[in-house]
DNA sequence: TGACGGTACAACGCATTGCGCGGTAGCGTC
DNA sequence: GACGCTACCGCGCAATGCGTTGTACCGTCA
């Protein structure tokens, strides 16, 4: 099973997903998505995938010292990010029922 | 929307699923997975996934002469490839409901 | 004190894979 | 005989996830 190849296109959606409910550092995300099911996620696929989405514009970020381990460099969503977060949520949802279609309605693992 | 992404590691899935239902030669499948809804798929992409779908020992292959135009190369799913079909619909489908958990139950676009 | 492990980030190069472009070729039509 | 549709393929590019390595901070424990 490579999720490698799945992966591909969506992680910056996965990443937009769990920035939505709250603000994170890429050591955090990285928990949250392989706690939601994304096991297989390395980390620098992640901390990637952060400065690509701020440099496309829909992060802001800040640092946060800890005094508890090095500092946090923690991304936001913005309402560009919001906005892409949308578009590309309903670019998944369409994509995915256009393939549950191909599948086979009675599924094919059935 | 740039579904070139999303068709990574999908298109393989996608080929062999429409192979199931009946044998197919390149342009043929093409417009297969166009009418079922991938409309941006080119068709380099099929060609070359089929090479390697065939290469990976997925499929058998067999040419038929044509009298209304050039040769037609078919290709058919062996039982290795429907071994393959159903352990990459599960790996898919594993994979869409962790997303859709992702993006909340209800739903980013809602 | 210094070796280890967990936290946190980043750079480098690699592998996979979809695509655009161009090329070859058979066939019918006008 | 130029065009257009069918049918296939090779080449090089671009995007992106990953493994590895490196840096650095901190606490623990021997």
């Amino acid at each position: 099973m490579d999720t490698t190849q799945l992966l591909k296109g969506v992680l910056d959606l996965a990443v937009l997903a769990v920035l939505r409910e709250e603000d994170g550092y890429g050591y955090d995300i990285l928990r949250r998505l392989r706690g939601a099911g994304l096991e297989e996620v390395g980390d620098a696929s992640v901390y990637g995938t952060l400065r690509r989405l701020f440099q496309a514009g829909y992060l802001t970020t800040y640092v946060v010292p800890s005094e508890e381990g090095p500092h946090r460099k923690y991304y936001a969503l913005n309402s560009a990010g919001r906005d892409q977060l949308t578009r590309s949520g309903k670019a998944w949802r369409s994509f995915a029922s256009t393939m549950d279609g191909l599948l086979g309605d009675r599924g094919v693992a059935a």
